[in-house]
DNA sequence: ACACTTACTTGCAATATCGAAGAGAAATAT
DNA sequence: ATATTTCTCTTCGATATTGCAAGTAAGTGT
């Protein structure tokens, strides 16, 4: 079976192929949560991904129409990846991931204060954080996070 | 890295690391959704999971504490795996990936009058899901089924 | 007793991942 | 102008994971 071929058309399965590995998803989180937009910026993520893994998940993201690529305005040499709209669905995704790791990982991260803003008015949650990360903003990181328009840390 | 180390605590890491393989939640979407609970009811779906590796993965989704494995009442072959309340937990995650799968597969085999259902009373959904397959049920298949008490197909 | 079913295990080839090193283009420092 | 650094991405060999086919052991049906 190649990479390219579907066990299925079940939707959870389509889902899978399209961002179930170890780490597509935690580009897309990097993007989400922290505003990331380079490779360099990628590369430098606590997980430590291979440069060659992050490469391959790169084209293999922008192939399967969750990034692109655009030029950096003033620098010739970065790459500057967004998320498209098909990426940006991915929010709830996120969301309930991350709700479920803060949920059973004893050790875990995440701001409790976070978690419970996003339990508490969730569709307006979404909204905010999908036009945040549009403009090019993030939920934690940068001048117009997320946090900072919702005054909590 | 050993597999049971972990990279990071950030949340959507530890989700990553938990189920975030090509197949531990297909496992899981084999029981909320299908009602399966066997070695060779999960082995027969339409994904073809290899033999080993489907063992592999029941035993490390009990030892993650998602699933437990009890003996069969009757026969004594058999084992029946079932969701622990932290694997119920997923049914969240299983609703985003199936909407977003749904949404963006042009081929989706995904009913639309149940993603919309979805849509339309999420949290009530959760929670009639939740119920119904803690009690043995599942959401498409058997007497039980989430979609028969909502009388839609 | 005998054949069949069920839950796995085993062996081996194919594939994917990791980690370190390097290449080429563009920016920056001297 | 030249040298150094930065940045995106590639290459290579070692290791780990996956997939496929076949086999094992215990339990069941007749």
């Amino acid at each position: 079976m190649k990479r390219s071929e579907s066990k299925s058309h079940c939707p959870i399965n389509f889902s899978l192929e399209t961002f179930g590995d170890s780490w597509s998803l935690l580009i897309v989180r990097d993007i989400v949560y922290f505003g990331k937009k380079t490779y360099g910026e990628f590369l430098e993520s606590e997980e430590g991904i291979s440069s060659n893994i992050l490469a391959t998940r790169l084209v293999t993201l922008e192939q399967k129409g969750i990034l692109v690529k655009n030029p950096h305005d003033t620098d010739k040499r970065k790459e500057v990846y967004l998320l498209t709209e098909k990426g940006l669905d991915l929010i709830p995704v996120l969301l309930e991931m991350a709700g479920w790791g803060a949920r059973h990982d004893p050790e875990t991260n995440a701001p409790q204060s976070w978690i419970a803003a996003v339990y508490a008015d969730r569709e307006r949650m979404i909204r905010v954080i999908r036009d945040t990360v549009r403009s090019g903003g993030s939920i934690f990181a940068g001048q117009n996070s997320v946090v900072s328009k919702l005054e909590m840390d």
